[in-house]
RNA sequence: GGCCCAGUAGCUCAGUUGGAUAGAGCAACGGCCUUCUAAGCCGUAGGUCGCAGGUUCGAAUCCUGCCUGGGUCGCCA
């Protein structure tokens, strides 16, 4: 979808304009007709000597108009109208690159746009108000989150913040696995806990969970009802059990996840999808559709005839459901809501699920891309230089909560979110811990600590902040560098909404930051000498302000006032 | 063995979907605090983009083959 003219700041413009110019150029000098004139690639060069803009045109002209790219380039630019792109001067350079130096004045109206926007900067409306529904964590009821949840959980937030900002209409959500094995499991441990609490002989069961919560809860149990259970049928017990174990398990789930700053609008019960009948009425569907069949005593997914590598079994010759057919039937439940697309976040010992998922939202009628799964990959964690091996089993994992105590929730999200999710990563906790230069986090902060700061100078000399102030003193290149940064902000986030790809936001965080810190040591906001200009760079350091706040929030990161 | 992810500076990672002399951070080296917080800035050094072919004006990026690490291949969830 497009970006209305009304939704881009200052920087988007000039770009459109430059764009518009040169497709104009291109066939007033009759190197393409007009049908065939490529889409304007304009990018912002990294060496400073390469312009403002630089367009590789003439490059991509070589095919249509039969000509060596620099011969292209010298008609092209003739035909340039320079006053109507504020063109200061254009260059021809390397293989054919085309690069503008632009009259970099037009700038500063990204400041007063960046104002009045507020929180809502870098919003735009590039998804359309599309209804997204993004469904991470879900991790089983059974135990405490370790690293890899935590990693999904910075993820996905993230990149609901992201998909917000970007104009999708975001539904957050959990899926509960409230009805499988694990949940007799967890019933059978919780109740070996509580024997063993109230001094009786009780094992875990082999495949028990090991966890320390799930010995707390047995734990509570004895003290908070004594032997009450003890005595009751083994049946009778353990349905207790299941639902007084889930019950503790969610609610230190929700607990653990909101301290991470992560709230979802929709926890999504298994079960429930049993007691609706759901999962029979989507079973019945398939079978209408000709994609089930039986063999072996069991239930069948045709689920090759979409690329799966075999047919999965949806129920076994026990006549009990897999895993897969209520994930089907909740599939289908979400697309039953209106949702347009379907974003899943999983964990990497998944990724072999997603064809058979894929199969599924096509068999149930909706286009293979209705359904884009995430994989958020392996993390190892480094202690002291050393692999910590984790494993939910036994208990031996740091836990997400362990990891918010040692490390803070600000350099554990910034962490997570860091990296670009499909790629194993390394968690350094001697890093992440360090209160130093070493750690990226805090360069990040301190640029947003020393704006607080300045404010608050300005606030005790009596300087008033005045955002109508003439703002034509903010002139210099350090100046102008930040502006374009600060501009890039919306493009930044439609990107990485664009891309599913939140760490291009702590990227863009990173690269901002250093262009403030890099203004800050080089010029003064507060000049004794000069009133005007101290005040029109209070207004520029507000619009920093602003566009690191908005970046921080969609991180999850706070944005402090002193350090 | 099939499929998926990864392999880029000493380390951890980016690389705007094919563009210019491949970039950051940390570590190393040299500078900058009587001036808005030095958790900062400025500079130097650091590379066979796993290997070999191919596609083209142009490849870290696309194609093929191979090597290495991890994951996954159940009528578990």
């Amino acid at each position: 979808m497009r970006r209305t003219q009304a939704t881009m700041n200052s920087m988007e413009q000039m770009k459109e304009n430059l764009k518009a110019e040169i497709a104009s150029a291109v066939t007033k000098a009759g190197l393409a007709a007009p049908e065939e004139v490529p889409d304007v690639m304009l990018e912002q060069p990294k060496e400073k000597e390469h312009g403002d803009f630089a367009t590789n045109m003439a490059m991509q002209l070589t095919k249509i108009a039969k000509k060596n790219p620099r011969q292209i380039a010298e008609e092209l630019t003739a035909e340039m109208d320079y006053a109507k792109a504020s063109i200061e001067k254009i260059d021809i350079a390397g293989p054919g690159f085309i690069n503008f130096f632009l009259d970099n004045a037009y700038l500063r109206e990204i400041i007063p746009a960046v104002l009045e926007a507020g929180a809502d900067y870098g919003r735009t409306d590039v998804g359309g108000g599309e209804r997204v529904q993004v469904e991470f964590v879900s991790a089983n009821p059974t135990g405490d989150l370790h690293l890899g949840h935590a990693r999904g959980a910075a993820v996905g937030d993230s990149l609901c913040n992201i998909l917000d900002m970007a104009g999708y209409n975001v539904t957050r959500e959990y899926y509960i696995n409230d009805a499988g094995n694990q949940v007799e499991g967890l019933a059978l441990s919780v109740e070996a806990r509580y024997l063993q609490a109230l001094g009786h002989e009780a094992a875990l069961p082999e495949d028990g969970y090991h966890g320390d919560d799930v010995k707390e809860i047995g734990e509570r149990l004895a003290e908070e009802n004594g032997d009450r259970y003890a005595g009751l049928p083994e049946e009778e017990r353990l349905a207790i059990f299941r639902e007084l174990g889930l019950k503790k398990e969610l609610d230190k789930l929700k607990a653990d996840l909101s301290a991470f700053g992560v709230t979802f609008d929709e926890w999504f019960s298994e079960t429930a999808l049993y007691e609706s009948g759901e999962i029979e009425e989507t079973l019945m569907l398939l079978k209408e559709k000709g994609y089930v069949y039986e063999a072996d005593g069991a239930v069948w997914f045709k689920s090759s005839e979409f690329g799966d590598d075999k047919d999965r079994v949806l129920v076994k010759n026990d006549q009990t459901y897999t895993y897969l057919m209520p994930d089907i039937a909740y599939h289908k439940n979400k697309l039953d809501r209106g949702f347009d697309s379907l974003i899943n976040i999983w964990g990497a010992d998944h990724h072999g699920y997603i064809p058979r998922m894929q199969a599924a939202i096509q068999a149930l009628g909706y286009a293979h891309d209705t359904l884009d799964v995430e994989i958020v990959q392996m993390v190892n964690l480094l202690r002291s230089g050393e692999k910590v091996k984790m494993s939910k089993r036994t208990g031996n994992a740091v836990t997400l909560r362990e990891l918010m105590e040692d490390v803070g929730l600000d350099a554990t999200r910034y962490f997570f979110a860091m990296r670009s999710a499909d790629t194993h990563m390394d968690f350094d906790m001697d890093l992440a811990v360090s209160e130093s230069n070493e750690n990226p986090v805090y360069y990040v902060q301190y640029a947003h600590t020393r704006l607080c700061s300045i404010f608050r100078q300005a606030d005790e000399r009596g300087i008033t902040y005045d955002p109508a102030v003439d703002l034509s003193p903010v002139a210099s290149e350090k100046e102008y560098d930040l502006l374009k940064k600060i501009g890039e902000f919306p493009e930044v986030v439609a990107d990485a909404a664009r891309l599913h790809a939140p760490h291009r936001m702590t990227n863009y965080l990173h690269e901002l930051a250093a262009s403030f810190h890099s203004f800050y040591n080089a010029e003064r906001v507060m000049d004794q000498e000069n009133e005007a200009k101290t005040k029109a760079r209070l207004v520029l350091a507000k619009a920093v302000q602003i566009t690191l706040q908005n970046g921080m929030r969609i991180i999850g990161v706070s944005a402090p006032e002193r350090m």
